[in-house]
RNA sequence: GGGUAGGUGGCCGAGCGGCCAAUGGCACCAGACUGUAAAUCUGGCAGACGAUGUCUUACGGGGGUUCGAAUCCCUCCCUACCCA
């Protein structure tokens, strides 16, 4: 169902958290055409489904696509398949392990489920691009790769960096395919629109080109910001381990969020609510609001987006229990250990509290270690403990286990 | 195909026969401070153990020289650059 919305202002609407739209002009004209025709735009969005824990980062292109849906627009979601057959190539020596059919069909699955917390995948229309590919012959690969010149494909911002640095980094022919392989997915779905991350604009506009060389009318292409991730500073990657995963408990996703440095929270107070720009500006004026309880609102708000909003304050309660009050979360892991008499070192150890013995030893000499209801501290390494079921064991501020109860 | 330069811990980057489990920076972990933010300071950052020490693995893979190798030699693999 088209919206009922103006043109202007859909694309007021719809221009929000952008970070370039190319061509603009050519945006608007086509919101026009599709309210004076009635007829709804095809926003595509792709992704190769390798890595599967869907974390805010890719959040940010799907709300613009769920954005688009509200408007009544016809979303496209793209599922590389075949891509992530093939194996991306990106990166360096860590050839990643190819994926079999099998594997993949399964991520796609996992991953199509992550997302329809955030976009409405009823009214999405999912293709896989193995559904063109798989058919494709060498002579159609010949006539793609026969469109674009090597020159073209150096433009390619990573690509001329790579190819300039001192010493340069390897540019694997395959690669090259990459762009070209998601242009002509366009082709096939005849986009009208399609998002991506800023670092995809040359992708999206390689779809343009592909899409003019077979007579369609070519997309516009709308990128949008690189979500940083938790320390403030690079790209938010399941990797760098510095993200906020759409499938994480309402509480975790909460203590990650309130982690965050207060830098970044203009950033995502844009980028991950639908807060209006005033109470935005508002909110993250450290003179008239307290930063404390804006990163509070912040993390209640992205919570509540994932897990309604009685999990969003449960979580904002517990974090103020956990870290104001200083008391033990009300879930806490359990672990199985034996019984009896043991060395502290082994206990946090046992209790996966640490990952070696030696890294064990070391946090229990720094005195991070506390033990049971009066939370006394251990700093000897030689301690034995007697361990009962229920004992609690915490290292840090953060990390926390219990005895199960055999 | 020929030549040159390289491959060191999560990353960058020193070391070029013993004092090297490997300087330094980044990242990361912990402590102090605090709003579990930032900034700052401190400590840590391969594993195992009866633990201020001992042992086992580790400097692209394999082999060799040597009392002793990340460091020397051979060979294989990988990368960039120049030439064809």
């Amino acid at each position: 169902m088209l919206s009922m919305r103006s043109a202007a202002e859909q694309l007021a609407l719809l221009r929000r958290g952008c970070e370039q739209i190319t061509p603009e002009g050519d945006f608007g004209k086509m919101l026009e055409a599709s309210v004076a025709s009635g007829k709804p735009l095809r926003v595509k969005y792709g992704i190769d489904p390798t890595g599967i824990d869907v974390h805010l980062g890719h959040t940010v292109p799907l709300r613009k696509l769920r954005q688009f849906q509200e408007l009544g627009h016809q979303a496209v979601l793209i599922i590389g398949n075949y891509t992530a057959l093939v194996g991306d190539p990106s990166g360096r020596d860590q050839t990643r392990a190819r994926l079999t059919p099998e594997q993949v069909e399964a991520n796609a699955i996992d991953y199509l489920r992550q997302v329809a917390k955030v976009i409405d995948i009823e009214r999405t229309e999912v293709r896989r691009n193995g559904e063109w590919f798989s058919k494709f012959s060498f002579l159609d690969v010949m006539a793609l790769t026969g469109k674009i010149t090597v020159q073209r494909m150096l433009e390619r911002d990573d690509f001329t960096k790579r190819f300039r640095a001192e010493p340069s980094v390897p540019i694997s022919l395959h690669e090259c395919l990459y762009p070209l392989m998601q242009g002509h997915d366009s082709v096939e779905i005849r986009a009208d629109v399609e998002l991506g991350g800023s670092e995809q604009l040359f992708n999206l506009m390689m779809g343009r080109r592909l899409q003019e060389e077979a007579g369609q009318r070519p997309q516009v292409c709308m990128t949008l910001p690189i979500l940083r991730g938790l320390d403030g500073e690079r790209r938010m990657g399941k990797s760098l381990g510095n993200y906020v995963g759409v499938g994480m408990s309402a509480q975790e996703q909460f203590d990650r969020t309130m982690s965050i440095p207060d830098g970044l929270m203009r950033e995502w107070y844009e980028l991950l609510t639908d807060l209006p720009a005033e109470q935005i500006a508002q909110r993250t004026d450290q003179a008239n609001f307290s930063p404390f309880e804006a990163k509070k609102l912040l993390a209640a708000a992205i919570v509540g987006g994932y897990h309604g909003i009685e999990a969003s304050t449960a979580a904002r309660q517990g974090w103020e229990k956990r870290f104001s009050q200083k008391q033990d979360p009300d879930i806490i892991p359990e672990v199985a250990v034996p019984l009896g008499a043991m060395g502290i070192v082994q206990l946090v150890k046992a209790l996966n509290l640490a990952p070696s013995g030696n890294e064990a030893r070391r946090l229990v000499e720094s005195g991070s270690v506390t033990v049971g209801p009066d939370r006394s501290k251990i700093t000897d390494p030689k301690v034995t403990i007697e361990v009962t079921a229920g004992l609690i064991v915490r290292v840090g501020s953060k990390k926390i286990a219990k005895v199960k109860p055999a």
